[in-house]
DNA sequence: CGGACAAGCTGA
DNA sequence: CAGCTTGTCCGG
């Protein structure tokens, strides 16, 4: 008799099945198995083996086949934490920790000891700081185990190959494991990792890894959005390798150049290097108040377009980020291309919560284009189109490109411009350094309406540091904020080496607003009978804190986050999925 | 999710 | 009242 869940994230529950005697040896704790369910047959894990069946017998059926090796059940128990910390289906953390293409389950390879004994060596946890343009191969191959295996997560995927190389080189056996792999490169990965003696490297899946034996655990860039899985739940892995190797009595390393409040509260006060490595790891900044500029300058301001001319001169290329966040103004069609305006008056409206609306009129109509009646529109680029065009006519012997989320692959240029995404698109060419990274409006950043937005701000800086290199390096780069809030802790921290600048008004920030992780925080959105529906049903809750529906959102608080999860684990929202779709997000990135 | 079954609607 | 649609229930 085993117990299994099924893949099917809206069956949320666990059934029982006979095991036949010829698939016993294969039955273990995180097999996967094909189980007749309803008339139909359907894939699940096997999360316990001999229950004791709650069904009455005659209703059990056996199970209809063993369809591939699953992950241990270690990492079994690492997916139900997480289904009960991020409030949601176990079934999408257990997809991420299988392989893809199912592994023949032939003999288990023997459990492995633990590496280390967790009565002996109590597991540690630390944040080690390092700055963003500092070597940290000679860090990793240091914090890495000797015995036993170690994963090395790494969000940011073009700098993990370079990592990989050295530590093949230092004789390590490394297995990438990454969810953009192709599935039979990302199986062949995972099933080596199940013999152990390993350093598996890769993204936030990485940490479910099969290790057997593991010792370690290092996650860099642990302030990294890329390790939150974006759908719900939304899991970080972060959070997964604490507990991971809370379990395992291994221990984990968080590295940071920006260490958070979060990875201070989950592993301790931060470890910093000597100062020279911090002043050297960070690159020259340079402010420019727009305020001190002729007025009617625009983005491109005098100082800005001297440091352009600079760093393109000498050979350099460069770089200047625009969010263009808050600036759309403009609403075109994605099928169609017509530009979404008022039916009454023809100015272009303006997409809120309840659909469209004329900033003139006030007449409101759904999302919907009133040529061909697609539902979907997307933002013009006025902002970053707009700024683009200036820095043609400035720059007139250079190539100026534009790089948002939707461009394709981009080889050559000489100045990029662009959203985020410039930080993740830029060609490499070593041949011609970035010289110059520049931020044409940073107050939209640091103003932002999101609680996090100092942190991401300082992110911003990180991915600048590391295209320009540190104070000291031959590239000579530099980076260049345009900014009303020449004092804001975020640029400080920046131009003076050190990122606690910013964690430290952070931290207060947080605890005096009650924020993770001084307090739990969670939102439900969705259609809104189900929201509201949801809502209803946790108000009764004496530990919860419940402000909304309002906007379509409810906003969850709670003292802590574990009794935040208790109270979403507990409670009964099927009645109020029923009306419709329902997304619950544990500490949303925004609220 | 998706099959089963019941209740509701329609047209001869 | 057959034949179809729509809604609700439930899975071992």
């Amino acid at each position: 008799m085993c117990r299994v869940r099924v893949d099917v994230p809206a069956v949320d529950r666990v059934f029982d099945y006979l095991v036949p005697d010829p698939m016993a040896p294969f039955v273990r704790v995180g097999t996967i198995v094909r189980v007749p369910l309803h008339g139909r047959r359907v894939r699940g894990w096997v999360i316990a083996t001999d229950v004791e069946p709650e069904a009455t017998p005659e209703r059990l059926r056996p199970l209809a086949k063993v369809a591939s090796d699953g992950p241990p059940p270690e990492v079994v128990a690492l997916c139900d934490w997480g289904a009960w910390r991020w409030a949601g289906p176990a079934v999408s953390l257990l997809r991420a920790a299988s392989a893809p293409n199912g592994v023949r389950p032939g003999s288990w390879p023997a459990a492995a000891e633990p590496a280390h004994d967790p009565r002996i060596a109590p597991p540690a946890s630390t944040v080690r700081e390092w700055p963003p343009a500092a070597d940290r191969r000679a860090l990793v191959d240091e914090l890495l185990a000797d015995d036993g295996s170690s994963i090395v997560i790494v969000p940011d995927a073009p700098r993990a190959p370079l990592l990989v190389r050295v530590l093949e080189a230092s004789g390590r056996r490394v297995l990438v494991l990454r969810g953009e792999q192709s599935d039979a490169t990302r199986t062949a990965a995972w099933a080596a990792a199940r013999e152990g003696g390993c350093c598996v490297v890769g993204g936030r899946i990485a940490v479910f890894a099969p290790v057997p034996d593991l010792a370690r655990i290092i996650v860099l860039d642990e302030g990294d959005e890329a390790l939150k899985e974006e759908r719900a739940p939304a899991w970080n892995a972060r959070e997964l390798a604490v507990e991971r190797a809370r379990a395992a009595g291994a221990s984990v390393t968080l590295v940071s150049p920006a260490p958070t409040v979060d990875a201070e509260a989950l592993a301790g006060t931060p470890i910093r290097p000597a100062r020279t490595i911090e002043r050297d790891g960070w690159p020259a900044v340079e402010v420019v108040d727009p305020r001190d500029e002729p007025p009617g300058t625009g983005l491109l301001t005098t100082r800005l377009a001297t440091a352009l001319h600079a760093a393109l001169d000498s050979g350099g290329r460069a770089v200047c980020m625009l969010n263009r966040r808050g600036r759309a103004r403009l609403l075109a069609c994605r099928a169609c291309n017509e530009l979404a305006r008022c039916e009454q008056c023809g100015v272009a409206v303006r997409a809120d919560a309840d659909g469209l609306t004329c900033p003139r009129c006030g007449t409101t109509r759904p999302t919907v284009c009133l040529n061909c009646h697609a539902t979907r529109l997307t933002a013009l680029r006025v902002g970053v189109t707009g700024a683009r065009d200036a820095l043609a006519s400035l720059l007139p012997r250079y190539t100026v490109v534009e790089i948002d989320a939707a461009t394709g692959h981009v080889d050559s240029g000489d100045v990029f411009i662009g959203t985020e995404a410039v930080f993740h698109r830029l060609p490499v060419d070593r041949a011609r350094p970035v010289r110059l990274v520049s931020f044409l409006e940073f107050d939209q950043e640091l103003l932002a309406p999101r609680y996090r937005a100092a942190e991401q701000a300082l992110w911003l800086l990180v991915r600048a540091a590391r295209l320009v290199g540190g104070r000291r390096s031959a590239n000579g780069g530099r980076v260049l904020i345009q900014s009303r809030l020449a004092d804001h802790e975020v640029i400080a921290a920046a131009r003076h080496a050190d990122p606690f600048l910013v964690t430290d008004v952070e931290r207060e920030r947080r605890a005096a607003l009650g924020f993770p992780p001084f307090g739990g925080l969670a939102v439900l959105s969705g259609a809104e009978a189900a929201v509201s529906a949801a809502t209803e049903a946790l108000r009764a809750s004496e530990s919860l804190t419940v402000l909304g529906p309002a906007d379509g959102h409810t906003l969850l608080r709670a003292p802590t986050t574990t009794q935040l999860c208790d109270v979403l684990a507990a409670a009964d929202l099927e009645p109020a999925r029923a009306k419709g779709r329902l997304r619950v997000e544990v500490d949303p990135l925004r609220v």
